[in-house]
DNA sequence: GCCGTTTGTAACAGGCTGTTACACAATTAC
DNA sequence: GTAATTGTGTAACAGCCTGTTACAAACGGC
């Protein structure tokens, strides 16, 4: 389980000012942090990121804050702070309502907000790698996924090969796997699939994605030589390249 | 992933001196520039160069601001951020659920923007070189690009040869000939090639794409020597002769 | 606590890319 | 027409990036 202090935070307000300040503040307090301005930059991020905890503004342009962690909660346990500018007690009610894990009112002081959080993540707590990076908090994604032959099975954490075999993969593998076949045919920098499948920075000279992917290319690849499946792009990272056929 | 500072920027506005100042404050914060009057002359940039951002005018002779930036909105994830002469809440909500990445109102300070571009750039973040350049902006991306019975591969990055034959690119072949493919039957400089295919800017005596296309023509060409599909023009660059037939 | 497994780091080998240099081709000047 | 000039093709090299292996530390099951 990731410590509080490196958890990775989407912070989802309009008002730039705020966010930038957010950004800082938790920053500075060892948390890794995102910004999102408006509802589609929250999901870009989520789908992105391995996001640990959404500090969400209530009054949002566009699909404001409530409707937002309403359909976050509908399909995730992504923890959830709500902000609002004024200290409504029905505001507070609704918020908790729509499944928000805590509630701060504006004007607030930033420590208030970490403690907070850190208090929603160590009742989150049991968040686990396998839906850390979780796509599925969007849309009903499946428990598998089936790509060239392979099967992927998110709950049992099992990976069988085209032939039907069971390809025992460590934890590591499974998660880095998981990273590159919830986003196919995309470039992913070494920094981002140490994120999704970690849930940590990258440090300088870290090596650690190219040796697991090399690790798994020896599992999953028909000649590990000529890679197929997961793909090298120099000087940007990785592409995983099958499209995945849902179940 | 090109880091911020060399993202490739164009401004859109109708003045010619809010160009040329922020073309000049931009280009010296590090940034490739490139600047547009009007609507038309922003889809042809968009169009020649691998654009990370736009900087776009509300106020505009003909097509206005906010109906290019719904109509680039619709088709690409391309970051905007809006400019107003007024700083009317209005506008700025309009602008946001136009689909802008950020707003600001016009008189402004320049490092403002700068601090704006960063932010938006740090927050579009997962750009990488398959989506870069890409001149299907405007319309469906299609996955496979097929030409003279060549196979182009978008998703799994690789060519097939009219033989059916897997062609093995490196990461620099596979990123110039979807540059000339996504250009078919134009005259692309060696300026255009590296910002399409590199992202970067071409220094003085910069041979690179020279021998890169030395290097492509090896692979592709049945007769390197008189080279059918990308020939060059003297004086100006090259060209990518075949007509794309998509998939 | 012991032992097997997993993960990160260091080291090395090999491939890729940019640069330079030179040969050759195209164009221009005379 | 010839010579000078400019532009392009490609070989060779050096440096960087990546794949792989080996080893040590960390982890987990018993």
């Amino acid at each position: 389980m990731a410590t509080d202090s490196n958890a990775h935070i989407l912070v989802v307000d309009d008002d730039r000012e705020i966010r930038t300040l957010l950004s800082r503040y938790l920053a500075k307090e060892g948390y890794r942090v995102t910004t999102a301005a408006d509802g589609r930059e929250m999901r870009k991020a989520i789908d992105d990121w391995a996001i640990d905890l959404v500090v969400l503004d209530l009054m949002l342009p566009g699909e404001d804050g409530l409707s937002l962690c309403r359909s976050l909660r509908a399909r995730s346990e992504l923890p959830v702070i709500m902000l609002t500018a004024r200290g409504d007690e029905i505001d507070r009610i609704i918020g908790l309502e729509m499944g928000a894990d805590d509630y701060l009112a504006k004007p607030f002081n930033p420590r208030e907000l970490h403690a907070r959080i850190r208090a929603v993540l160590r009742r989150a707590g049991s968040l686990d790698r396998g839906e850390r990076g979780s796509d599925v908090r969007f849309g009903d994604k499946p428990e598998v996924l089936v790509f060239e032959g392979w099967r992927l099975d998110l709950s049992a954490r099992e990976l069988t090969s085209p032939d039907g075999l069971l390809v025992p993969l460590s934890s590591g593998e499974y998660d880095l796997l998981v990273a590159f076949a919830r986003h196919p045919t995309r470039v992913l920098s070494r920094e981002q699939l140490l994120d999704l499948a970690r849930g940590r920075d990258a440090q300088p000279f870290d090596r650690s994605i190219d040796v697991q992917v090399s690790r798994l290319r020896r599992k999953i690849e028909r000649d590990p030589r000529d890679p197929r499946l997961i793909k090298t792009v120099r000087g940007g990272g990785y592409v995983f390249t099958p499209t995945i056929e849902k179940f």
